[in-house]
DNA sequence: CTGAAAGCGCTTACAG
DNA sequence: CTGAAAGCGCTTACAG
């Protein structure tokens, strides 16, 4: 079968290929009998346009690339079906690529999106990424550039993301509230922002209310999931038996944390009220269901991808575009993990 | 910031575009003086390929094309990080579309991923996709393409899957072996072949231990998700008080189903058994901890991609490639839900 | 070892 | 209303 082209059709009608060309794209200089006769021609033949070319001629491939730190992941995959859907109703393709939470391969895949002249980039930084040169070199080089959820404040981009510090606030505030005295935080590595910013209002929660902020009482987890949780659990135990109240910076670690409880004979929420971050579906499932902070992914693609189209819609006509950043909203989500 | 192409670097070293493109792909016939000279001067400049120049002219893209029922899924989030891990490595991005379990949706993204000119196409079916006109499109228009998972046998392509029957047998044996004598099945819709297999595996397994099929027991969820876990349970309770084990075609169903259970002093296994399928790590977590089927979600995608690879490479050559078909193994996880 | 030329398939400014 | 021509940036068969 031999690939359909507008010289394909011009020969078969006896007219030129810019006829054609302007015909099957509605110019109107073109008579209504001659595209009429142009598109059926080129329906009989499945004529496609061969998007190689068309790409090489306008400049724009109609694809955008995403990098997130992994897809295994609730959260990052509500974030995924939220961009697709949208970017597809817009006539957009996403590249997916997955970071794996290295900043090495982070660095190497926004080159493979830059020699692939995407016409747009959306990112979630990977926990390690502190250097940020090759963000900059997205923005240098004019392309646009959305980041969502973990982002860095350093570069000067759209940014979509969810209030950290506050929500963080509220969890705790509500272990506060409903009696826990003496509260531990299982966080996340040191370095990314939304990790950092939970911490934060975690402490903030706790000193607004009159409790003495104690170190040891936060434990790291640096990848955030199951394991963590199990392993941190078990060290909190070890270290501390006074402990009424625990927040996770993730819905995966409170639940590790709450199988190591469960296992231990020590009561959820009695003895020990637990708090999760994200409202993963599965909170609701689990044996006592997880109180925790919805933090809405599927919106954030939404709103990421939308930005993004705004960007390039502005880049394309040449207008000046200034970065804007978006806050949703989160909110507390009350189950039987706590009092 | 003006593009760097061939011709820049050309006219800065005085030299011709036809060398300077010889130079830059190692040709054997340009002079290493010439080599180094362009190496030097296109990295001073960044110069990078335009891709859609290149593409134009090689006929590919280096793209390929993925399209799952759902992204948020834990299996099929397991099968896209199989894929793209192996495709970066061979220098092939992912476009990545969801067809929400749709076909007319898969329809159109199959023409999408067409008339982008993918150089493969790897899908996983929607549960109502019976026509499948479109893949044979893709068959016809001699397009590479594996399916996985959820297949057709109608199409002539290559296949990875696992031995749906095989491993519903297992499963159901296992809860024949552990005592119990009436076993109920939460099934998948009526069309996607594992669904059927899954079934067919179930039903086979009772009549080899001279347990009679009973049909009444056999309820359908349609999306196969926690919530259809719920209700099918829910309605299982309500029909029958006589049931010892129960088989579910996934591990959400199952979640679902125990979380009835649990909340109305059903207990498992000592009441009840429960298999699930595919051992998503959440199974560990929760209480009882599932008993189920582990399903290579990982290994499926390395394996679809890795077939295609050769599908691809095959075609470029113009050599034939006979379709294979890959069953990967599963093997049985016994937990806490079972005896 | 180097380069002029054709061509991939399209779009669009311009002439008629 | 129609079409010849230039050009997007690259690759490669061919000539010298």
């Amino acid at each position: 079968m031999k690939e359909v082209t507008l010289k394909q059709i011009a020969e078969n009608l006896g007219i030129s290929i810019t006829t054609v060309s302007k015909a099957l794209k509605n110019y109107p200089d073109v008579s209504k009998k001659t595209k009429a006769l142009v598109k059926e021609e080129a329906k009989k033949l499945h004529y496609k346009p061969n998007v190689f070319a068309v790409n090489l001629r306008t400049k724009q491939s109609k694809t955008v690339g995403l990098i997130i730190p992994e897809v295994v992941h609730h959260f990052f995959s509500s974030v995924v079906n939220g961009i697709i859907e949208h970017a597809e109703k817009k006539g957009y393709l996403v590249i997916i690529l997955q970071s794996n939470e290295s900043y090495k391969l982070e660095q190497k895949q926004i080159d493979l999106l830059i020699s692939k002249r995407v016409d747009g980039i959306m990112i979630s930084l990977a926990s390690n990424s502190t250097d940020i040169s090759h963000l900059q070199e997205v923005r240098d080089l004019n392309i646009p550039m959305v980041m969502f959820d973990k982002i860095s404040k350093l570069i000067d981009c759209s940014k979509i993301i969810i209030n950290d510090r506050k929500a963080a606030y509220v969890a705790t505030k509500h272990l506060i509230d409903s009696g826990c005295k003496r509260i531990a935080h299982f966080r996340g590595a040191l370095l990314p922002q939304n990790s950092i910013d939970r911490f934060l209002g975690y402490k903030k929660a706790l000193e607004d209310h009159g409790i003495q902020y104690d170190p040891s009482l936060v434990y790291i987890c640096e990848r955030v999931d199951y394991k963590d949780g199990i392993e941190a659990a078990k060290k909190l135990m070890s270290e501390h038996d006074d402990i009424d109240g625990l927040f996770c910076i993730t819905d995966l670690v409170a639940i590790g944390a709450i199988s190591v409880f469960n296992d231990n004979g020590i009561k959820v929420p009695d003895d020990i009220s637990i708090m999760g971050f994200s409202n993963w579906f599965i909170s609701s499932a689990i044996t006592p269901s997880l109180s925790t902070i919805d933090q809405p992914g599927y919106k954030m693609g939404k709103a990421t991808f939308k930005t993004l189209l705004k960007e390039m819609k502005a880049k394309r006509k040449e207008l000046p575009f200034k970065p804007i950043t978006k806050v949703l909203e989160t909110k507390l989500v009350v189950r039987n993990s706590t009092k």
